[in-house]
DNA sequence: GATTCGATCCTAGCACCGCTAGACAAGTGA
DNA sequence: TCACTTGTCTAGCGGTGCTAGGATCGAATC
């Protein structure tokens, strides 16, 4: 029984180690870097090994994902449990979210723009995944304002923040101003 | 002299196709189906033609980018011409917008996803990525709102509106109420 | 303690990718 | 007609994700 045991732990360690590679690898060098040679690599195994804990590279991406988001959701939650009122909320909340994808590129992509096979706003959506949108509801629920349903206003808005991150990490938008963008959006969007 | 002449135009008569048949095959199979080969099959000449003319499968994206930011700035202008206030040019501008996302998902993705080694938000930005930018402008910047910077409004409307099209395609937002989404977005964020 | 046997892992290889060197043919001007 | 430039192709490089099949090692049995 024990044997058995300690084959479990020692191979979701290296499950772990796998995902934390690639992780850091993606967050060093951009997830084109990611290969799965080069991961097996790293983690000091033949390339062969990654596909007995994934179907394939992208379930690894998807695996770094939904760990990002319990992350994102965690940063989330934290910062709005330090403001008083709903707008202050509202505030700590966009600057954690963009403040966690400015720091997190890779893992902001793994979640939001690459393809990790995972499924979004369905009864079969992963739970770290709902419950990142859970975060964001909790907070942006309360000033959706009179006749707007709350889920909507915390799509609406997410979607808005994910704009900004996206555009100004890829240098679609100039960095300067982007404090500015995050006050008028708030100011406009949240009913207070 | 002519000869010299007949022959660039059949160079850029071939040019034209290879940007045409990127897009097509984009269009048809995704980004990950446009590779050197079949976009060579495709036009009916190898390989290294490709190269005679682009410096690489990036330099194509940016090409298509280019040719689908005109596109996307005629789309913006036609709609809002046709609206008679400014909050209808809005509207009609945000429906364009993402209809136009909607319905040429990979050409949408050649300008602001893709890396098509094109440089924004820049003195040397290509003109019709200026000039898309510029159409937004138009019709954002006279709904800006008292006190804000008309450049800063249309750079947040259009995050906002770059968030609810890369999120509803990636499957990311649910499409059923992408309308009260957009309703709810030009409600609050601009002042009539 | 030797032996069987199953789980585990690696070597080698597939088809494909972006890209390029060098051979070759076709068309141009003398 | 001939030299030469220009244009195009074949073939190949090193890389990718992924997998088949053989080797190895450790656990359980006699």
């Amino acid at each position: 029984m024990s044997v058995q045991e300690r084959k479990e732990r020692e191979r979701a360690a290296r499950e772990r180690l796998i995902v934390a590679t690639a992780r850091e690898l993606a967050e060093q060098q951009g997830w084109d870097a990611v290969t799965t040679r080069r991961l097996a690599e790293r983690i000091e195994y033949s390339q062969p090994v990654l596909y007995s804990h994934f179907r394939g590279k992208r379930e690894i991406i998807g695996a770094v994902a939904l760990e990002g988001a319990a992350e994102l959701a965690a940063a989330v939650r934290a910062a709005t449990a330090a403001a008083d009122c709903p707008r202050e909320r509202v505030y700590a909340l966009a600057r954690a979210y963009l403040d966690f994808a400015a720091r997190n590129p890779a893992v902001y992509d793994a979640i939001f723009q690459l393809d990790g096979g995972l499924a979004f706003a369905h009864e079969d959506t992963p739970e770290p995944l709902k419950d990142a949108f859970a975060a964001l509801l909790e907070s942006l629920g309360e000033v959706a304002g009179d006749g707007v349903h709350p889920g909507l206003f915390t799509e609406t808005f997410w979607a808005a923040l994910h704009g900004l991150a996206t555009l100004t990490r890829a240098g679609r938008l100039p960095p300067e101003d982007a404090e500015l963008r995050v006050e008028l959006l708030v100011d406009r969007l949240a009913v207070v």
